[in-house]
RNA sequence: GGGCCUGUAGCUCAGGUGGUUAGAGCGCGGUCCUGAUAAGACCGAGGUCGUUGGUUCGAGUCCAUCCAGGCCCA
C-alpha cells in the first residue's frame, strides 16, 4: 500500500534518490531500446565546447531539449538523443595560446604545430566531467556515453566527404575576403577579437583629394578649359595607390563648383548638402547634377599601377553552376578607374563621393566585384608598401605623410586635418589593424539562396517571427560562405595543390587519400587527420606528364563547418550509416539552441544540409532568448556573472530550477534568472502539489485505502469530483495540445492553475470527506477523484518535472500495479476523457468561489469570523448555478441558510441601490460596479453579475455554537503542539467561565467528535501532555489534553 | 550604421482580431483562517501600460518618431 509522506521534504535529496533510481534500472536506455518499431524521434544536440564550466544558461538549453524528448517518449516516440562536443576552433587556440604566453602566428609555429594542437586537444575535455555531472543532475537524457566528436577522424572524414562533394558540384572557391588583418602578427582576427581592441578618439589624418576628370560621362558637360575634379574624403592615404572607382550616390545631387586655389581657377564636384562644410573659401555653383549623372565618368588615377610597378587585375562576372554568376579576379594590362553608384554612400561626412580600393575595405571589395573594378594591391601582408613609389618600403601608416605631400606638391590635395574616430587595434599587440582583401575559401551558398528560403518556409521556428525576422532576413541577403581560417586547430582542408602546375585535388576520404597517395599505406591507417601530421602528406600531381608533389594548401576549416556538418558526421555517413535518411534519422525533428545561434549553428545545419541534400536538416526549433543576469545584463565569463548551476540545484532542487526556466518566461524571451523566484516556484507550485501527495498519501494509509476498491465502471457522482475531473480532463486536453505545439511555457502555466485549484479548493472542500470514519461510498469517490488526479498530473508534468514526478508516480501506481510501467518517463501520456467533461460544473463552481470570496469580504468588514456560523446569506446571480452549489457556498462561508434572489427587482434591487448610493457617496460620486456596504442587518457585497446579502447578526444560540467551534479549534492546536498522531484518542480538560461549561455540555458531541475526544472533563489535569490557558472572547479559558 | 527582439505595479509576468472600471503571483502594511501546506482568505498601498505624435467615436492593443535595454552583423 501507499507509503505516508511527510510533508516536509528535500527537494536535492529527491532527486538524488530518483537519479539513482534511474541509473539501477536502466530507464533512459530503455526508454529508446525496448520500443524498436516505435516511431523515431530525433533530437540533434548542438554540441557545447568542454573547455569552460557549464553555466545556468547552458542549464536553460539542455532542459528544453529534454522536456520535449521525454514528452515524445510518453506519446510513443522512441527518441533519439545522441550527445556531441564541440572541440575545434579559434576560442580553444586562444584560450592555448594565452596559457603558453604566445603572442603570433610565428610563435605558434616555433612553439611547434604538432605540440600546440596537442595542448588545444586536452584542453577542449578539460571540464567534460562537469558538464557530465550537471547534465546529469537536472534530468537531461542524453546519450553521453557515445557522443560524436569534430575531432575525431571520423567525423572530420565525413567533414572532407562533404567538401569534396560540394568540390564536385563546384560549390567551393577560392576567393578574396574584406578581413581585419593584424600586420604585426601576421594574421586575420575574427569578429570577436577586433571587437576586444576598439580604441576610441583615434586620430586619423582626414584629407580631401582631388580627382581629376579626364573622360566625362556622356550625361554631363564638362568645360575642359578649366581644371575640374571630383572631390573624395579618406581618413587613409596609404590606400589611395589602390584606388580603383569613386563612388557616389545616384540619388543624391551633386553641385559644380568653381574656386580659386593658390591662384589657379579650378572647378571640383561634390554632394550639393556638403558643400558647405567642406569648402571654406567663395566659390560659383555653376551647374548641378544627380548622381547618376556622373557614373561612368573616367578620371585620371593618383597613382597609375603599371607606373609604379604594380599588378593589375579585374574582376569578370562569368557564367557558374547551375545558372548561377560567379565573379574571377583576371590579370590586365588596362587600367581605367572611373565613377560608380554605391549604395552605401553616406552624406553624414566626407563629400559624397567615396574613394574605392578593393584591395582593402569590405565594401570596396564587394562594390568591385559587383562593377567588375581594377583590383590593384600595393600593400603586403606586414603592411608594407611595395612596388616603386617614392614610399616603397615603409609602414602604410608611416607612408600617409609622404603621400599627402607628394599629393599637395603635385596640387591634387584640397584640404588635410585630423579626425578622431573610433578605430580597431589588435588585442594583443596595439597594432591598427588594416582592412586587406585575402585569399579565402568559400562555400558558394548564394547559388542555393533560393532554396535556402524556400526551405527555410517549412521549418517550424517557435517563436514564429524568426523564420522571416531574423533567420529569414539572414538568408535572403545570404553571401558566400568563407570557411578557411590561416589556423591550426581545426578540420583541415582537404585541398592539395601541385607547386609547379597549380592542378588541384580535393579528398573526400581517408580511402581517396591512400589511392592516391603513394607507397606509406601503412602509415595512412594511423594517420591523425590534423595538422601537422596531414601536412606531410604529399601527393603525385594528378595532372599527366607534370610530375610535381602537390602538398595540402594550409588552411583548416571554420569550426562552424564542422557543427553544420554533424547531420552526418556523428554517423560517419556515407561511410557507416548510409541509411540515415530512410531511417528517419536525417533530417532532425527538434532542435533547441539559444538566439546567437541563428547565424551560428541554425545556419551551418541549414547551409550543408541545403547544399547535399536540398532540404533542411531540421523540422521544429525552439529558439531561446539569452539568459541575463538579475540586472538584466548578459551572463559572461567576462563580466563573471555567471550563475553556477549547483548553487540552485543543491538548495532548490532540480525540477524547481527546470520549472522555473519553463515558465518564467515564454522561450524567445531574454530572461532575467533569480534564484528567489526558482524559491517561490519551489513553493508555490512544486510543494503545494506536494504537500496534496502528503495529504492524500497519509489518509489513504490510515484507510487502507486500494485503487482496486474503485469499481471499474465507477463515474463519480458528488459535485466536487465531477468537478475537479472535469477541470483535469481540460487540463489534459489543454497541456497535451501545448507540448505537442512546442510550447512547455504554457503547459507549466496551465499546470500551475490546476495544482492551485486542486489544492485550495478541490482539497480543501473535501477535507471533512475523508476524515469521516465510515469507510462509506462518498469517501471512497473522494479517494478515487485524489488519486486520479495525482495519478494524472504526475504524468503530465513529467517531462517539465521529471524527478517529483517520477517519486509520485512510483508510490502511486507502481505501488500497487505491477502490470505499469516501472516509470512515468516510460508511461503513456494521459489522454482526456470528454465525457468527465462538465462545463457547466465548472461553471457553477467559478460562481461559488466568486460568493464565497464576496461573503469572507462581507465577514471580514463586519467584523465576524468564519468561525462563527450566521444564519443565513441572500445571493442574487445565475440561480440554477447558485443552487447547484449551496451547499458547498454554506460550508465554505458556515452559514445555515442560502436564499437565492431569482430575480433582480425587490429586496435584490434595493440592496443594489443602496451599495451603489453609498459607494458613490465615499467616492467622489463613482461607482464601478463594486461595493460592499451595510443594509439594516445585512452586509451586501456587490460585483457584476453577483450580489451578496449576509445575515451577520448572531443570536445567542448562534453565539455557542461558534464558541464550541473556537474550543475545538484550540483544542486541536493543543492536538497538534503535542505532536499527537492523527488518529490519536484524548481526554481533554476544561477550566473556564460558565459559557464555556454550558457550550461543553451542549455541544458536546460536536467537540467530541471533532477532537477525537472520548471525554470532556472539567476541572485540571495533573499528567496532561499539553495544556494552555488563553484568553478568547473575553473569557479566560484553560484545555488540557492527554492520549487514552 | 543595418537587421531582429523587448519596454505594463517594487520584482517576475498575463493582457486573440482596438470597445465599458488594465489583471495574476511574489514582496509590503493590516486583519483573519488553519487535522495537508515552506500554505490559504479578506482589506489596503502601489500603474499618466518607455516618449511624443497620428489613425479612430474609442488605442496597453494599429501606424510613425524618438528614448532605453538586449542579441546578431557591420
Amino acid at each position: 500500500m501507499f507509503t505516508p509522506v511527510p510533508s516536509r521534504v528535500s527537494m536535492p535529496e529527491l532527486d538524488a534518490r530518483i537519479l539513482q533510481y534511474w541509473k539501477d534500472n536502466d530507464v533512459f536506455r530503455r526508454s529508446e531500446s525496448e520500443r524498436p518499431d516505435a516511431p523515431l524521434f530525433m533530437l540533434y544536440e548542438g554540441p557545447p565546447t568542454a573547455n569552460g564550466s557549464p553555466g545556468i544558461h547552458h542549464v536553460l538549453a539542455r532542459v528544453f531539449k529534454d522536456v520535449i524528448c521525454r514528452y515524445r517518449t510518453m506519446k510513443g516516440y522512441r527518441c533519439l538523443r545522441k550527445g556531441g562536443w564541440d572541440t575545434h576552433g579559434l576560442p580553444v587556440e586562444l584560450e592555448i595560446e594565452k596559457e603558453l604566453g604566445l603572442s603570433s602566428k610565428r610563435e605558434i609555429e616555433e612553439y611547434g604545430i604538432e605540440k600546440f594542437n596537442q595542448k588545444c586537444r586536452e584542453s577542449v575535455f578539460r571540464y567534460v566531467k562537469e558538464w557530465e555531472v550537471m547534465t546529469d543532475r537536472i534530468g537531461f537524457w542524453v546519450d553521453m556515453d557515445d557522443p560524436y566528436v569534430t575531432l575525431h577522424n571520423d567525423f572530420i572524414e565525413t567533414g572532407w566527404w562533404i567538401l569534396k562533394k560540394l568540390w564536385d558540384d563546384g560549390l567551393l572557391y577560392e576567393g578574396l575576403r574584406g578581413t581585419p588583418h593584424c600586420p604585426r602578427c601576421e594574421t586575420s582576427l575574427s569578429s570577436h577579437e577586433v571587437a576586444l581592441g576598439y580604441q576610441e578618439n583615434t586620430p586619423d589624418p582626414s584629407v580631401f583629394v582631388k580627382f581629376r576628370i579626364t573622360e566625362p560621362a556622356a550625361t554631363l558637360t564638362i568645360d575642359g578649359s578649366v581644371p575640374t575634379y571630383f572631390l573624395a574624403w579618406t581618413t587613409t592615404p596609404w590606400t589611395l595607390p589602390g584606388n580603383t572607382a569613386l563612388a557616389v550616390d545616384a540619388n543624391a545631387q551633386y553641385s559644380l563648383v568653381e574656386l580659386e586655389d593658390d591662384g589657379n581657377t579650378e572647378r571640383l564636384i561634390l554632394a550639393s548638402e556638403l558643400l558647405e562644410t567642406n569648402v571654406e573659401q567663395p566659390y560659383n555653383i555653376v551647374a548641378t547634377f544627380s548622381g547618376a549623372d556622373l557614373v561612368d565618368s573616367g578620371y585620371e588615377p593618383l597613382y597609375h599601377p603599371g607606373v609604379y610597378g604594380t599588378d593589375i587585375r579585374r574582376f569578370e562576372h562569368k557564367a557558374g553552376p547551375g545558372g548561377s554568376q560567379i565573379t574571377e579576379l583576371v590579370s590586365t594590362s588596362d587600367f581605367a578607374p572611373r565613377v560608380v553608384a554605391g549604395d552605401f554612400v553616406s552624406m553624414e561626412d566626407g563629400t559624397g563621393i567615396v574613394h574605392i580600393a578593393p584591395a582593402f575595405g569590405d565594401e570596396d571589395l564587394g562594390l568591385g566585384r559587383d562593377k567588375e573594378l581594377a583590383f590593384v594591391q600595393p600593400v603586403n601582408l606586414t603592411g608594407l608598401i611595395t612596388g616603386n613609389y617614392s614610399f616603397a618600403g615603409k609602414f602604410v601608416k608611416d607612408a600617409d605623410e609622404d603621400i599627402m605631400k607628394d599629393l599637395s606638391e603635385r596640387g591634387l590635395l584640397h584640404r588635410r586635418d585630423i579626425y578622431r574616430h573610433t578605430y580597431p587595434f589588435c588585442w594583443r599587440c596595439d597594432t591598427p589593424l588594416l582592412y586587406y582583401a585575402k585569399s579565402s575559401w568559400y562555400i558558394r551558398t548564394t547559388a542555393q539562396k533560393d532554396r535556402l528560403v524556400e526551405g527555410n518556409s517549412s521549418i517550424n521556428w517557435y517563436p514564429d517571427y524568426i523564420r522571416e525576422g531574423r533567420f529569414g532576413e539572414w538568408l535572403r541577403n545570404n553571401v558566400d560562405w568563407a570557411i578557411s581560417r590561416e589556423r591550426y586547430w581545426g578540420t583541415p582542408i582537404p585541398i592539395w595543390q601541385c607547386p609547379v602546375c597549380s592542378n588541384r585535388v580535393c579528398v573526400g576520404g581517408v580511402a581517396e587519400l591512400k589511392d592516391l597517395a603513394n607507397g606509406s599505406v601503412a602509415e595512412l591507417d594511423e594517420l591523425d587527420l590534423h595538422r601537422p601530421y596531414v601536412d606531410d602528406v604529399v601527393l603525385s600531381c594528378t595532372k599527366s606528364g607534370c610530375g610535381g608533389q602537390m602538398r595540402r594548401i594550409p588552411e583548416v576549416m571554420d569550426a562552424w563547418f564542422d557543427s553544420g556538418a554533424m547531420p552526418f558526421a556523428q554517423w560517419h555517413y556515407p561511410f557507416d550509416n548510409s541509411e540515415i535518411e530512410a531511417d528517419g534519422r536525417f533530417p532532425a525533428d527538434y532542435i533547441c539552441e539559444a538566439v546567437d545561434q541563428t547565424r551560428g549553428w541554425f545556419y551551418s545545419l541549414h547551409a550543408l544540409a541545403t547544399l547535399l541534400k536540398g532540404e533542411p536538416s531540421y523540422k521544429n526549433v525552439i529558439c531561446l532568448g539569452l539568459i541575463l543576469d538579475s540586472r538584466g545584463h548578459k551572463m559572461s565569463k567576462h563580466v563573471g556573472n555567471v550563475v553556477q548551476p549547483d548553487t540552485i540545484l543543491d538548495v532548490q532542487g532540480a525540477d524547481a530550477l527546470r520549472w522555473y526556466l519553463f515558465t518564467a518566461s515564454h522561450p524567445g524571451e531574454p530572461r532575467r534568472f533569480s534564484d528567489k523566484l526558482v524559491n517561490e516556484t519551489l513553493r508555490r507550485v512544486l510543494l503545494t502539489l506536494w504537500n496534496v501527495y502528503s495529504f492524500f498519501t497519509n489518509y489513504a494509509s490510515i484507510d487502507q485505502f486500494h485503487p482496486d476498491q474503485v469499481p471499474a465502471d465507477w463515474k463519480p457522482e458528488n459535485e466536487l469530483d465531477r468537478w475537479i475531473l472535469s477541470e483535469l480532463n481540460v487540463l489534459v486536453e489543454q497541456v497535451d495540445g501545448y507540448m505537442d505545439s512546442y510550447n512547455p511555457t504554457d503547459s507549466g502555466r496551465r499546470l500551475q492553475e490546476f495544482i492551485d485549484q486542486l489544492s485550495n479548493w478541490y482539497v480543501r472542500r473535501s477535507r471533512r470527506r475523508f476524515w469521516k470514519s465510515e469507510n462509506d461510498t462518498d469517501k471512497l469517490s473522494a479517494y478515487a477523484t485524489l488519486y486520479r488526479c495525482l495519478v494524472t498530473v504526475s504524468k503530465l508534468m513529467a517531462p517539465l518535472a521529471p524527478f517529483m514526478a517520477e517519486e509520485i508516480y512510483r508510490n502511486l501506481v507502481c505501488v500497487v500495479d505491477s502490470a505499469a510501467p516501472d516509470s512515468v518517463h516510460l508511461a503513456s501520456y494521459p489522454e482526456p476523457d470528454a465525457t468527465l467533461i462538465d462545463r457547466d460544473l465548472m461553471e457553477a463552481t467559478r460562481l461559488a468561489m466568486q460568493v464565497s470570496s464576496m461573503g469572507r469580504a462581507a465577514r471580514s468588514r463586519a467584523g465576524v469570523k468564519v468561525r462563527q456560523p450566521l444564519a443565513e446569506v441572500r445571493v442574487w446571480g445565475h440561480a440554477g448555478h447558485l443552487r447547484q452549489v449551496q451547499g458547498q457556498i454554506l460550508e465554505e462561508l458556515n452559514i445555515k441558510q442560502l436564499t437565492v434572489l431569482d430575480k433582480f427587482e425587490g429586496e435584490a434591487q434595493a440592496y443594489f441601490d443602496t451599495v451603489r448610493d453609498a459607494t458613490q457617496a465615499s467616492n467622489k460620486g463613482e461607482f464601478d460596479g463594486r461595493g460592499l456596504q451595510q443594509v439594516d442587518d445585512y452586509w451586501v457585497s456587490v460585483e457584476p453579475g453577483c450580489l451578496v446579502a449576509l445575515d451577520t447578526r448572531v443570536s445567542p444560540d448562534l453565539a455557542d455554537e461558534g464558541l464550541a467551534r473556537e474550543i475545538a479549534h484550540r483544542i486541536q492546536g493543543l492536538r497538534r503542539t503535542a505532536q499527537f498522531d492523527l488518529t490519536d484518542r484524548i481526554v481533554t480538560y476544561y477550566q473556564g467561565p460558565d459559557d464555556v461549561a454550558r457550550v461543553m455540555a451542549t455541544h458536546a458531541d460536536y467537540i467530541s467528535q471533532e477532537t477525537l475526544s472520548e471525554e470532556l472533563v472539567a476541572g485540571s489535569l495533573g499528567d496532561a501532555e499539553g495544556s494552555e490557558t488563553q484568553q478568547f472572547e473575553g473569557m479566560e479559558v484553560t484545555l488540557a489534553v492527554k492520549r487514552v
